[in-house]
DNA sequence: TCTGGGGTCCTAGGACCC
DNA sequence: TCTGGGGTCCTAGGACCC
């Protein structure tokens, strides 16, 4: 367990060795490289890219991976060519689109828009089905592609990876007397061997830590190869938009537009007391940080989860009392595929928790914490419908989710003690109370 | 006819303890 | 006869990311 916290609290000040300003000039000797090499490797358009491994001649056409529950309505016979795919204006449901080609992006749909919407911008365009097995397949090949050349990869998700390069023999070496050449020519590998390994590209980041190497990462997509050092930020980071710092997202974006700062030279300049005052002195510092390219955060090979969950967004908004037949069950399915990942991963939890999606999109959440940790699925089932008890259950759901915290190794054979306690918890205020986790 | 599923981390208040 | 003050755990909500 040694996760890191993802931003700097003030207490840990700005990391050390850097100059404090926006005062670099042109100079005549080249500076020497950073202590840090990192490298920051992310799949282009990946689901896509893997699905145009298998269907070929979509390639160049606007394609959508996504998709909601609903079976592909005009998916016709699977004849393997152009015609039996489904178009974008065939679909109806509530998926969101989670890869879009670069085609279909030019036609302004983008991953995480919803079906519909991106139906009514692309009606033409192709609409595949996702399959995350083949995507996990893909994903296993590339990191151990890369991990031949560098073994030090921080894992963050199914398509991207941070890669710790400093000591890579040859990775500070000067080529043709350009002291970046040895770590051009190591990524140069890496995108190769991702490249042999799975038929598909990558674009990569380099610089001296993973806040630079996630943005350059994205700088030349796709394909891409980008090396950015300290004296290159105000040229290239400071220009771009604020929003494009991994951490600040739709809501702080809106609170720095609303202080006059839209780019990340503008973040930079703005007056540290003015950041904390708006932001508080954490994200404060960090921001000031961030926009000026600092970031010691370690590239972390491996760490312990914190939660495993499942969740389900229903085909049609359904009603806590009207819809208890048709609750009931899914809520149990649930707990059990909880349960029966909890086992597969090899961990117990002491938090048990359930969250619900009203029809307004509300999200409310309840956790209790057991005294003993399990994974049994009755157990789990029982204490999620504890939880839910507490939940006004008074208008209709769009969503509900289990959820097991405050994870341990085990093998689940520690407790029994939880199995039939009639607990603490006490009914929320006066509102009508269903219970659709009992069948009736 | 808006808006998936699986995660992480932070904040903030209350309980409880020393 | 006010006002303590840290530290930790628990719970709920929210921002953000892939």
């Amino acid at each position: 367990m040694s996760a890191p916290a993802p931003f700097h609290s003030p207490a840990d000040g700005p990391p050390g060795g850097h100059a404090s300003g926006p005062d670099r000039s042109v100079t005549a000797a080249p500076a020497p490289l950073p202590d840090r090499l990192i490298a920051h490797l992310d799949m282009d358009a990946f689901y896509a890219s893997v699905e145009l491994l298998r269907y070929p001649d979509l390639q160049g056409l606007p394609v959508v991976i996504g998709g909601g529950r609903r079976p592909q309505p005009s998916a016709q016979a699977e004849d393997g060519r152009a015609h039996a795919h489904a178009r974008l204006r065939d679909y109806a449901g509530r998926g969101v689109i989670t890869t879009a080609t670069y085609a279909a992006r030019a036609l302004g749909v983008h991953s995480g828009m919803g079906l519909m919407k991106a139906a009514a911008l692309a009606p033409d365009a192709i609409l595949l089905p996702l399959d995350f097995d083949a995507y996990r397949r893909h994903s296993r090949l590339f990191k151990a592609a890369v991990a031949e050349v560098a073994p030090v990869i921080e894992d963050r998700g199914i398509d991207e990876i941070y890669i710790d390069l400093s000591d890579v023999p040859g990775a500070r070496d000067t080529v043709g007397g350009d002291p970046l050449g040895g770590v051009r020519a190591i990524g140069q590998r890496l995108k190769q061997a991702v490249k042999d390994a799975t038929g598909l590209t990558c674009s990569v980041g380099i610089t001296p830590n993973k806040l630079l190497s996630k943005l350059s990462s994205d700088l030349d997509k796709p394909d891409g190869l980008t090396l950015l050092m300290p004296a290159d930020i105000p040229v290239r980071l400071w220009p771009l938009p604020a929003a494009r710092i991994n951490g600040i997202g739709p809501k702080a974006n809106e609170r720095l537009a609303a202080l006059g700062i839209h780019t990340i030279g503008e973040l930079a300049a703005a007056p540290l007391d003015q950041l904390i005052a708006e932001f508080g002195s954490n994200q404060g510092h960090w921001l000031h940080e961030a926009a000026h390219g600092r970031d010691d955060r370690p590239v972390v090979t491996w760490r312990e989860p914190k939660s495993i969950s499942r969740e389900t967004t229903f085909e049609r908004d359904l009603h806590p009392r009207d819809d208890r037949a048709s609750l009931g069950p899914i809520f149990t399915r649930l707990c059990e595929q909880l349960a029966s990942d909890l086992e597969r991963k090899g961990y117990v939890g002491r938090s048990i928790g359930v969250k619900l999606r009203y029809d307004d999109f509300r999200i409310v959440t309840r956790s209790i914490t057991l005294p003993q940790a399990t994974r049994d699925a009755a157990d789990i089932r029982r204490w999620a419908g504890r939880c839910l008890k507490t939940v006004p259950l008074d208008r209709r759901l769009r969503l509900i989710g289990v959820k097991m915290a405050s994870l341990a190794v085990g093998d689940g054979h520690t407790t029994d003690a939880t199995s039939s306690a009639e607990g603490p918890l006490a009914p929320h205020g006066s509102l009508p109370l269903f219970d659709f986790t009992e069948s009736a």
